[in-house]
DNA sequence: TTTT
DNA sequence: TTTT
């Protein structure tokens, strides 16, 4: 009946930006959150935690956030399940992000540069300095909008997804 | 670097309470947490999020907690993993519960009463009305307890635990 | 650039229904929370925070809160400022609430029953149980509402509040 | 019952480090954290929030933030009032952090260089990189001591703050 | 399987 | 696999 996370790490690879057959983007991440505690080897571990994030907030990720960035998540989360090829049921941890907030700019280090550059036209609402995006959290919990759908079961809208991406 | 849970939601079931090899009490038990919006069907789906409880925070959960009351729980998540006995890595989800709230006492309804009765001791410093645990956050995270810890990578002491009762 | 408390304590008043001057419901309450010690005199001492919230949420509030209940809130701080009639700046911080868990129901105990009565209307959708009321955070946050708005900078409606019912 | 706050924001000025009578580190500093919304006119406003952290956290707190720099913090919100030199109450809000995160390091920009260099002495265990810093919630919380303390309700120890120094 |  |  609540359920928040927040969480602040980095980004182990580049987002992935995808869309469901209807259109919807969805952005998925994976944030490397160091552990507050050392292993008995004294090394500092991390816990590797899946981000998904929908709509705007996808594409705005999707443009901004690089593999190595430091960012701060704002979400609840969320267990979805699917059978597998093997026909075993897996279950997979999410973080539903309606809040992320890009800790670091491109060019303040702390990330890889992306080799193939800032891929055109997303850019002109470029935030300045530290980044800032956001979701109607309300709209998603109340309203219709279900950004835990599962994206094949959707309208009859082309596909632009093949099979084998998803479940993501 | 941050991860921060708070849930609010109902147990499925008793707390299992159960001890390390030396001897560390380590409490787990499950908590429905209901989505902040129906599906498809019109219903609505919950979220069931393993926590993991110790020391002392473990046995006072234990001993207050039962199935069907509502708790607020505040933690971290965590990512445990193991191979099963096919060989195969498994990966757990878990929130490392750093302070539980009961809701709900015993006799303000909410949850099945316990048939087996109160288990003599424990209820010494039983809470009135609304309970209260916690666990030394701090020290879990920066003193040398590993509250993540494998059970079995543990000292010589008496093993009290069968292995089929773990990884729990 | 972050945000976010989240609070469980107990009204200590009827939470308050007001409207501004065009016609926006703003419902306020003060949540006591109790600290997590007691001082030197083994007292437990409490917070006592002041809550706002907005719009539906807090017709919500006003219908299903009442003095002594139990209640989650999620929201965000905010200091607010005014000139006092003395002509000295006075500076009031607040939670603006997007999110509010009733945790007891009306007759959970807990709290004072209402000795009016429940006036009428409202409870068509009332909730059975544990209650549940929330608020389009992401529009609060990124559309054009205002919900730390000055009552009196509004436009020309007809207004409903006097003038010593603010600042609220 | 429960009383849990993050932000992120930047320091609006340098730290200060404070000894209470009796010896016990305590660092102020007020965290800038801009709202998520414009207002009317579209500028982006910010809450200006007072946090206090105590002892080892404190002084790490004191040794490695500036003015300028982002950080992360967690914590609490607590209500202290003291009467002022007209004889009148006065409520001061703050949060009492357990948690600091240094989301900037002192070369990767973001913030100001400090004049008068890094004080020797405490950057034995300087972080590299991002930094870290905590307090052991948990024993502030349930153990016997009083991170709200009013410091001039201490023990008979020589006094290294002056009067007006306090209430900080 | 992973980030700094 | 689940709670109300």
């Amino acid at each position: 009946m609540l359920n928040r996370v927040i969480l602040i790490g980095r980004l182990t690879r580049d987002p992935e930006l995808r869309y469901t057959p209807s259109g919807v983007a969805v952005t998925t991440f994976t944030l490397a959150v160091d552990r507050p505690f050392t292993n008995q080897q004294r090394e500092r571990e991390a816990d590797f935690l899946n981000i998904v994030t929908w709509r705007q907030l996808a594409e705005t990720c999707a443009n901004y956030l690089r593999k190595g960035r430091l960012a701060a998540v704002e979400g609840r989360i969320q267990i979805r399940n699917y059978d597998n090829n093997e026909g075993r049921r897996v279950y997979v941890t999410e973080i539903i992000a309606d809040n992320v907030r890009f800790l670091e700019s491109a060019n303040s280090g702390g990330g890889g540069q992306r080799e193939e550059g800032m891929s055109g036209g997303g850019y002109g609402q470029s935030p300045q300095g530290q980044g800032y995006a956001s979701t109607s959290q309300g709209q998603q919990r109340y309203g219709g909008q279900r950004d835990n759908q599962d994206p094949f079961q959707d309208d009859g809208k082309p596909i632009d997804i093949s099979d084998d991406d998803l479940p993501f």
